[in-house]
DNA sequence: GTTGACGAGTGTACGGCGTACACCTACCGT
DNA sequence: ACGGTAGGTGTACGCCGTACACTCGTCAAC
């Protein structure tokens, strides 16, 4: 029986146990809280045993972002390539939503995983096959930009928010300034939420964004434009 | 003389120059090295001495934030919206490249610093008068989103580059994966560079997209857009 | 059955970080 | 002349990532 205390005592690490530990610690105390040594604590093992199976903090990083890209669902087969690129961008948005460290750790990487390679081959070539040329695909991924990932860039977080203290106190309430703000964000009315980002449909406001470039995108592949003309896009 | 030399060994510590400071050790070696010790060390000051002017490293980037914002330019008077709009972005952009931590630090910044908040305002100010509705506006803004502050949010940053060793490899010359995105990057072509964002004229794609969004923002404004519809724009 | 290599997990230690807290000291208004 | 105060100091704590040397269980080869 030592022997089975012994061989229950654990399951043995894996990267692949990792990095899902990893994941789902990030989840809980998010990603700024997140340290080798509680990783390791939570996996009940020493922080140098994770260094097995991971080179070094910034290559789990990597193996996170992975895991969450691995959430993303295939593509769906035939459609036209406006609503493919729609699906498969709401799909890796709703993929990263779960998981709100995400998109903060997929900017600071400084390349591209396999996994995120794999996922910008299949939009690039949803562009690709519904008649975009190179050149326009390119720019307009540029265009897309992160929000291919599934994550608008928000000026502000204001995910976080356990650790409200040290602010550089609320701007909502105090002198008569910044009347336009005051203005919008008295519009949307919403709760008491922050001057943008919170109270807002994230949701529709996402779409919103989406949709007006891929319109534009569309305008631009049926008016053959090539950036040889370097117009900018510009109508007016 | 002793007087002298202690007059003269240093100029008082000021919450300007400590973030002025900053910001310049920033721009020199990375935001990620810069620590209190070293901006304390580059002061010729103990690090301590650091926590009377700031009130803790936060703070320290929010002000650093504001020294950047401080540097775009003025809004310029009469112009039709489009054209106030995109000057006054394009002018925050050059503020913000000569700062490339800047971006980053902005977007972890858990809410708007005062300086941001009013060049928010600012631009919010130019859509309503140019026409639009708190809502379209608002909705405008997001679309934007980060845009706004002049820095378009790539995939991966790939400017700090100093440190290019323990990455999981050169996705670019190996098996024959990926088939669209080696046919865009060949097209791209310049350099040798990254997969995307590399060897591209980023003021290029910048004012492409930005161009994409105010057009499509001027076309809902002249068909009455408002999103009690919710038809998100869409045109097909 | 013994052995020896090997790989997973351990223990210790180092240098760097942010910053709390007590202290000193030069200056200034009274 | 003096007491308060604001700015700079020194020490120390707990956290971080991780280098490096180690133990120990497993398993293949003999």
């Amino acid at each position: 029986m030592a022997e089975q205390t012994k061989a229950a005592r654990r399951t043995p690490l894996t990267r692949d146990r990792v990095l899902r530990a990893a994941v789902v610690l990030a989840d809980d105390i998010g990603i700024e809280a997140l340290s080798m040594r509680k990783l390791a604590q939570e996996l009940g093992v020493v922080p140098m045993a994770l260094y097995k199976h991971v080179a070094n903090k910034e290559q789990l990083l990597d193996g996170m972002v992975d895991v969450v890209v691995g959430e993303i669902e295939p593509p769906v087969a035939g459609a036209d390539w406006k609503s493919a690129v729609r699906r498969r961008i709401l799909s890796a948005r709703r993929a990263l939503v779960g998981h709100s460290w995400a998109a903060q750790v997929i900017r600071t990487r400084s390349g591209p995983t396999p996994a995120v390679l794999a996922y910008m081959d299949s939009v690039i070539g949803m562009f690709r096959t519904g008649g975009f040329s190179v050149d326009l695909t390119h720019h307009a991924m540029h265009a897309l930009g992160s929000r291919m990932m599934g994550f608008t860039q928000e000026l502000f977080d204001a995910s976080p928010g356990p650790d409200p203290r040290t602010r550089p106190a609320r701007p909502q309430e105090d002198a008569g300034e910044y009347p336009y703000v005051r203005e919008l964000a008295g519009a949307v009315a919403h709760d008491e939420g922050s001057v943008v980002g919170q109270g807002c449909d994230d949701q529709f406001e996402f779409e919103f964004a989406l949709d007006l470039l891929l319109d534009g995108f569309e305008r631009l592949r049926r008016q053959g434009w090539s950036s040889a003309g370097r117009s900018g896009g510009r109508t007016t």
